[in-house]
DNA sequence: AGAGAAATTGCAGACACTGCAATCTTGCAT
DNA sequence: ATGCAAGATTGCAGTGTCTGCAATTTCTCT
């Protein structure tokens, strides 16, 4: 299907692109709540209508990218080989994925901006994430041959997207300064070794 | 303003109660979704304007407590000795809230099943709790005498409150095998020993 | 070329939520 | 007690998101 996915499909990705490219460009000029989903549908030239069959709500334009990060990282921790202990294969796979995050910087700062602003594009966010979560413990579950539902699974990839989340936070607040990969590296490293110290 | 709230702060307080509590009735008979704020209105008897004056959203209704557990927790978090170590006075303060979930169990129960089978309940309940963790954070950054934006106080934050959020799903999910604050102990010590096992 | 599938659109409507202005209630000072 | 000021409740009209439905247009395949 990558060769060939027909003149249809062509298109539909193009229009699906051209909605998010628009949108964005409305969003930084008139703000997220200042944009309706009709100005969105006029200047990208499409029914209103239209616009709710590629996205089901207007925060997921922003959000747009969310989907296949979540398939990278299972992606990555599944093909971690089996003998990887749990954290190292989380930290193998967590690392390539903020790799393939400081090689987006651009269009990610230029997302995260209204991300920010905007408390329901952030709600959505973060419910998004908590799916990524749910993903990752199920993963990391087999890999450990437990149930997900098991407290071990769970507090892992919590704490491994906490790692993240963090990270980019961190990242973006202070303008880049240190590469992302090597925050994440430094807060797997630091979860590794333990609060010990900062417990007595 | 505790013995003598007056009338006014009383009768307030009052229908505030009883939206809250009509509206969890009905979530139980016709779900989130099937209730709309006219119909909470009539059944608390005041008018669907008055509702937004007491609620932002319909989805605070469910939510309604989460205010006072972030109070809780920063309150507990100040009033650890300053020479206690951060992981400590998070794990100690932690560990009262746990108690207070188990002590208002049926309640948190009642609301957890809408919050878990409403996608956008959920959204509000995770973009509260990054308010707490930013909270959280900002606490634990004075403690430690750096700025809130570093990523250490951030990474602690995160991880308590993930240990929290994997603990309390866990409770919820096994029917309250354990007791909450076991769990939540079991969580902080297996950070504070550190994942090293699990990494090599 | 034509049948069938899929995409686009318009339309009407449900519902959450907001600002505004009018009305009613409560607290307080005289 | 009475009247005034602040606060609470309400109705109303309006905006904007999102949905189902049915009609129409656009592609695909034979």
């Amino acid at each position: 299907m990558n060769p060939a996915p027909g003149l249809r499909e062509r298109k539909k990705l193009k229009t699906r692109q051209r909605i998010e490219a628009t949108a964005l460009k409305l969003f930084d000029a008139h703000g997220f709540d200042g944009t309706t989903v009709e100005a969105i549908a006029d200047a990208a030239e499409i029914s209103p209508r239209t616009f709710f069959h590629y996205f089901g709500t207007k925060e997921d334009v922003v959000l747009a990218d969310y989907a296949s990060r979540l398939e990278r990282i299972v992606d990555q921790l599944q093909q971690q080989p089996a003998s990887e202990p749990p954290w190292a294969a989380l930290r193998a796979s967590f690392l390539v994925v903020a790799a393939d995050y400081d090689a987006e910087r651009d269009s990610l700062i230029r997302r995260f901006s209204v991300i920010a602003a905007t408390p329901s594009v952030y709600a959505r966010s973060l419910q998004l994430q908590a799916g990524w979560e749910d993903a990752v413990a199920a993963a990391l579950a087999e890999r450990m041959s437990c149930r997900s539902s098991e407290l071990q699974p769970r507090l892992l990839a919590s704490c491994a997207l906490s790692v993240i989340r963090s990270s980019l936070q961190h990242w973006i607040f202070t303008g880049q300064e240190s590469s992302l990969p090597s925050l994440v590296e430094t807060g797997f490293d630091q979860l590794a070794a333990g609060f010990e110290k900062l417990s007595k």
